[in-house]
DNA sequence: TAAATAAGTTAGATTAATCTAACATCAAAA
DNA sequence: TTTTGATGTTAGATTAATCTAACTTATTTA
């Protein structure tokens, strides 16, 4: 049984992997998404390691293990489930799911997981467009790029966000993009990237940072 | 902002003193109540009452304050909110859903359990007859006996169970007695209150214990 | 390659919730 | 009224998760 800060633990290993394409996570990087101080991951790391859900040694990287990364998915897997029942059949606004599912999330309940799930009619994605884990652990990863690299001229069309917090959600919000939206980048500044878009016959002008959290596919 | 660990203390509370309709509790009880020891309950007992969520004096009775009422009474709102969510929708049984709500029940949102009471339809009851407290705080405590104190010959209706427990719950379920169920009482043993009671055209006999389980609304 | 900087660890404290063992108080019964 | 059993409290420890301050190791750069 891992414990409600042990699970947030391993969510954040599994995050940073994903987000950066990477496998091996230091101990700064790790503390900083889990907003701790270094010294209190070092401590941390002892009793993960302990029980074998990392590897890693003195002064080295943190890879996750086999079961710690099913540990992590699966928390992942309560996560995107739970935003999608706050989506889909309470009503909450996309910017309002992540917050409660931060505490849905440890929940311990195999059988509440897999009837949510059924009750949701089995859903691939969230509301943000992330990708929910199936029940066998299987985490289906999209090739995407962000909107920051789409060639001028091209469409693309919106898949997910990466940064789910309210404030970035409530910009998109305002903009009127969604998931699925269909974006035609027009011209790219070169001084500071700043990108000429359309969407739904509306031209706006968004930033780079804004652009690098859009993840679309493109035709 | 209350602890889990809080919030349990003044469920218990609350809870103890619905069921023996008293408004004071001892040590003692209350340890036994929530599987700790009494010098644990001591303890947390200086810091509720720094809080002022109930008032007590060394050696004396333990009472909820008002706030403390009001808290305990949202966390028992959600616990069977919860526990109703689960049976309704989710297909859990009613043996099956006390254990999750005890997670569930501190979820911190209010906006949650708003839109869970309105996807519920604004239920009365749970799953186990018990009163499900409004947004505003009322708890609508019926007026029941227990089966045990049902003169004979006589009819009732079953309201709720007092005993939440899977296995009472099954128990109960394999006589074949629901929330709402008609009951014959037939007779009783004066040796050791043995009941002898008809549900369905059905005869059975139940222990005092158990009758004093089900709670009744008599005609 | 040596110095400077970044990254990571250790030692020692703190807080919340719990325990055991010993002690104190209260209430009931002899 | 005194004893005794039940009830309740205190002192001192423990565990998990965190911190700060000091220290160590690794990496980059001049």
């Amino acid at each position: 049984m891992l414990s409600y800060t042990e699970e947030n633990y391993l969510k954040a290993l599994l995050k940073i992997s994903l987000e950066n394409e990477i496998s091996e996570v230091g101990t700064n990087e790790l503390a900083a998404n889990l907003e701790v101080k270094p010294a209190t991951v070092s401590d941390m790391l002892k009793k993960l390691k302990e029980k074998e859900l990392v590897t890693y040694k003195k002064y080295g990287k943190i890879k996750l293990t086999k079961t710690g990364r099913n540990s992590a998915i699966n928390v992942m897997r309560k996560h995107r489930l739970w935003e999608t029942f706050l989506f889909e059949k309470l009503e909450f606004t996309w910017d309002e799911v992540h917050e409660v599912a931060e505490q849905l999330e440890h929940i311990q309940s195999a059988k509440l997981i897999d009837k949510l799930d059924s009750f949701l009619n089995f859903p691939k994605f969230d509301p943000h467009g992330d990708p929910i884990p199936t029940a066998k652990g299987e985490l289906n990863v999209l090739t995407t790029t962000t909107l920051a690299n789409v060639l001028i001229g091209t469409h693309c069309k919106v898949a997910a966000v990466k940064d789910n917090s309210s404030a970035f959600l409530k910009y998109v919000d305002k903009i009127g993009l969604q998931i699925d939206s269909r974006i035609k980048v027009l011209a790219k500044e070169d001084y500071d990237n700043l990108l000429q878009i359309e969407v739904n016959k509306t031209k706006f002008a968004v930033s780079q940072k804004f652009a690098e959290n859009i993840l679309v596919l493109t035709d």
